[in-house]
DNA sequence: AACGTACACTTAT
DNA sequence: ATAAGTGTACGTT
């Protein structure tokens, strides 16, 4: 399947996703966007949408690294909700640190929802920005509300 | 190929 | 507040 590459918004960043058919090869942020269109899944969860992104493959789990595992446990972790390194890390029988190791090379960031792995005692990190990952657990804070009554 | 250092953490002094 | 433990990657010998 042809690898193609584009990007879309999300609040005041760029998602650029380099993806093919249903399998996501790479998903960065960035301040500038490029031509080319993403999977509409994705579009409508950057637009705020609860949009579960678990259907499609990435190239995150089955390309055999260490943190194949720790992947797979990651993407449990449904929207709107959090889980923390050491959490993640008693469930793969390894240390936080190296959850925070995993979580920092995912190479398919949203796929593999990064953001939701949060410090003990504290937001954790998130590159480029951490300001991201605050976003991101904002709007799927709200998202995953729908059910209840609207305050 | 071995060695040292750097981490998106946690838990115990 | 500081230190030790943790597993992998990466740059230097």
């Amino acid at each position: 399947m042809e690898v193609v590459e584009g990007s879309c918004r999300f609040g005041l960043w760029f998602v650029r996703v380099a993806w093919g058919g249903n399998t996501i090869h790479r998903v960065r942020f960035a301040t500038t966007g490029i031509d080319g269109d993403v999977p509409a899944l994705i579009r409508q969860y950057c637009a705020g949408r609860p949009v579960d992104l678990s259907p499609f493959e990435t190239v995150a789990i089955h390309d055999s690294t260490a943190y194949s595992r720790i992947y797979e446990i990651v993407r449990e972790v449904p929207y709107g909700a959090t889980a923390t390194y050491g959490e993640i890390a008693a469930i793969a029988r390894t240390s936080p640190r190296v959850v925070g190791q995993a979580m920092a090379r995912n190479p398919t960031p949203l796929i593999i929802p990064c953001h939701r792995i949060v410090a003990a005692n504290g937001i954790g990190g998130f590159s480029p920005d951490r300001e991201i990952k605050v976003a991101l657990l904002e709007m799927e804070r709200k998202g995953s509300r729908k059910k209840l009554v609207s305050l």
